[in-house]
DNA sequence: GTCCATGCAAATGATTTGCAGTATC
DNA sequence: GATACTGCAAATCATTTGCATGGAC
């Protein structure tokens, strides 16, 4: 994904804040990480190579600001750490989604869409009176790497 | 919901453990609070009127000890707490089932049952191999209250 | 030139841990 | 009586904040 620096710059105008370098190169890392899901020491790591004066304190500022302009979201992964990913732009409205497969044995952590939650969301206005705005879903389990192996260590026992 | 002493102590022995005053005050306070979500300073400060002897730290770890044993759930609202409440028992089958409803202007939260997303635990599981075991769910949006107090305050700007 | 933003170091605040005394089995 | 458990206080660790300097407009 590409930023766009006028565009970033009108939208940090607007709320009378200026754009710098470090606020860009937070955006920029963010949007070449697209998928992953970064920390922000993680991110500060691979600021610091090209820019060595920057402050860790500066990328959690930043980070908060970037999620107050809804550029952003943050997710957390239970782990302890705060993590963030560019949102899904599409044409002007942000996706807002969560959905997240974390693996219970390899932790690794996968993305998935799916539009099936609309009639969650629908059901739950109308039984509820709860209007959705946005959701947050984590799904628990085991990845097929990890399935597999254990399909195969049972096979084993077996013997 | 009531603690059976008996089954709770059994329970412990199975693994090492000893059944102690404070650990069955903290499961029965969290039983008694079925459906709050309470912070590990809650628990302690509901504790404390009856046992003013008790520490912060052991409700860290009774808390810690409960969550794996599969009794307790731990749940996330993003408000930098780590919140607790009583498992759903089934028979001898943990829901392990975490739906909630987090209202973004008055930050209620409420609970509610839905099994919809069954079919989308099937779907993943069809299509990327995640065999899901559990999942969380959490939907942001104005509650009855909120949604209502909002639109009688936009029909009081038009006028 | 005026403010806003940054870097650094110190502060914060939830949670964890070391240790000496205490309770359970 | 052995060993696990507790309370307390100190430690940890992600994140925030105060403040003097630097940078954007």
């Amino acid at each position: 994904m590409k930023i766009d620096r006028e565009d970033f710059k009108r939208l940090l105008k607007e709320k009378g804040l200026k754009m710098t370098r470090q606020r860009l190169v937070v955006l920029e890392v963010l949007a070449e990480s697209s998928g992953q899901h970064l920390t922000a020491e993680e991110i500060y790591e691979r600021i610091k190579a090209a820019n060595p004066d920057i402050g860790l304190a500066t990328v959690y500022r930043t980070v908060q600001l970037l999620l107050e302009l809804g550029l952003i979201d943050r997710i957390n992964l239970d782990d302890g750490f705060a993590r963030y990913e560019i949102g899904d732009v599409d044409g002007k409205h942000r996706h807002h989604r969560h959905h997240h497969l974390i693996c219970l044995k390899c932790g690794k952590v996968a993305a998935f869409q799916e539009d099936m939650l609309e009639a969650l969301e629908t059901g739950v206005r109308e039984a509820l009176g709860f209007r959705v705005t946005d959701h947050e879903v984590k799904l628990y389990g085991y990845c097929r790497g990890c399935s597999e192996q254990e399909k195969r260590q049972n096979q084993e026992e077996e013997t």
